[in-house]
DNA sequence: AAATTTCGACCGACCAGTCAGTCATTATAT
DNA sequence: ATATAATGACTGACTGGTCGGTCGAAATTT
């Protein structure tokens, strides 16, 4: 397999499971089957790998949006359509989606390092824009009932973020198939007119 | 002042700045105007340090909820109690919250360490059915629609964590203010009959 | 009330372990 | 034979935790 893409997945392996600060790249290299110098022929640093880990999960959800955004679905079922991708995504995704809590915390410490804007802060208001245009649509299109759309956009990638959470968290992602219908029921219930 | 609190808060601005591993001690004692091997006459390990401050954050919260539960509110009013207060304390416990995201991290990794259930996983397991609770009295009460109990009290509890996080992340915590009404009530509408 | 002793909170130099990143050497491909 | 890729022993910076020593204050003796 293409190394490039061999320590990726290490090393999405070990940062899911001792985290960023405590993942060693030996640990990556001997998961990868590599020598430990090997890993640096590809990366500069361990900095490196992690924002390339980061950049993919962006990625991959810029894709989603595209296609929906140029989807023939209406405003209710585009948002239907993101509740429920999001939630497959966070049951499916595994330790991928582990590395999240770590781009959290990384994020909310931006506050005092200056570091103005995280990529996960600019993600969050790009797509919380995204968002409030479809409920724009959907106002419009009768479908939804006059609102506050930045604060139902928010409350939406909140809710998202939150449920993302509770699945990486809890042992049994089994319950949340059940939970996923109920879910996006009780919030289609609080936006529909 | 207490040395002890006095390293406390030391700890709680040192470890929201700079995340529990990459935050030192030297740091911490700097913070707190007293040398290094003071810290260690009051505290075991940093790790120990890392435990007091979680440790009252979750009794603050069971202190709230005992509150609320022994109150005459109606189970629709206890609901927006909850909400209004997780919402408020998210937007003024500053430093404090901080810290959660790296509680959510830890216990992300949870998983692979075979640390069965970290505190926070056993915190959301026992406030998830005391909102179960609530749910059952107001569907009783005929406040609230028919509805899978655990799936909203679920959905509840990760709305919150999601808009904490919001408002971590986001610089300006004055938005919420306005977001907050909406939140609720959008929330609100999803589960009243 | 002055001198002496005891006490323990406080301190920071030090130690031992850790780990990211380097580089001389070896293996492999062309 | 040359170029390229892979390697892991090595290094140096870093930091959690230790410990012998300091010093002001409280207790005790004179």
């Amino acid at each position: 397999m293409n190394k490039h893409e061999l320590i990726i997945n290490a090393a999405i392996k070990v940062f899911a499971r001792d985290g960023l600060e405590k993942g060693k790249i030996a640990d990556i290299a001997k998961e990868a089957g590599i020598g430990k110098g090997t890993v640096y022929e590809y990366f500069r640093s361990k900095e490196d790998i992690f924002k390339v880990i980061e950049q993919s999960m962006f990625s991959e959800i810029a894709t989603e949006f595209k296609s929906i955004k140029s989807s023939p679905l209406s405003p209710k079922e585009k948002i239907i359509h993101i509740m429920n991708w999001s939630l497959n995504m966070s049951m499916e995704m595994g330790d991928t989606m582990l590395i999240i809590t770590e781009l959290w915390a990384q994020a909310s410490r931006g506050h005092y390092h200056g570091t103005t804007s995280s990529q996960l802060v600019d993600f969050y208001e790009e797509y919380k824009i995204e968002i409030e245009h479809i409920l724009e649509e959907g106002i419009d299109a009768g479908e939804f009932r006059d609102m506050n759309k930045e604060g139902v956009s928010t409350m939406l990638m909140a809710f998202l973020d939150g449920l993302g959470l509770q699945i990486i968290i809890m042992k049994n992602p089994k319950v949340f198939h059940k939970i996923k219908s109920e879910a996006i029921e009780s919030f289609m219930r609080g936006i529909l007119k």
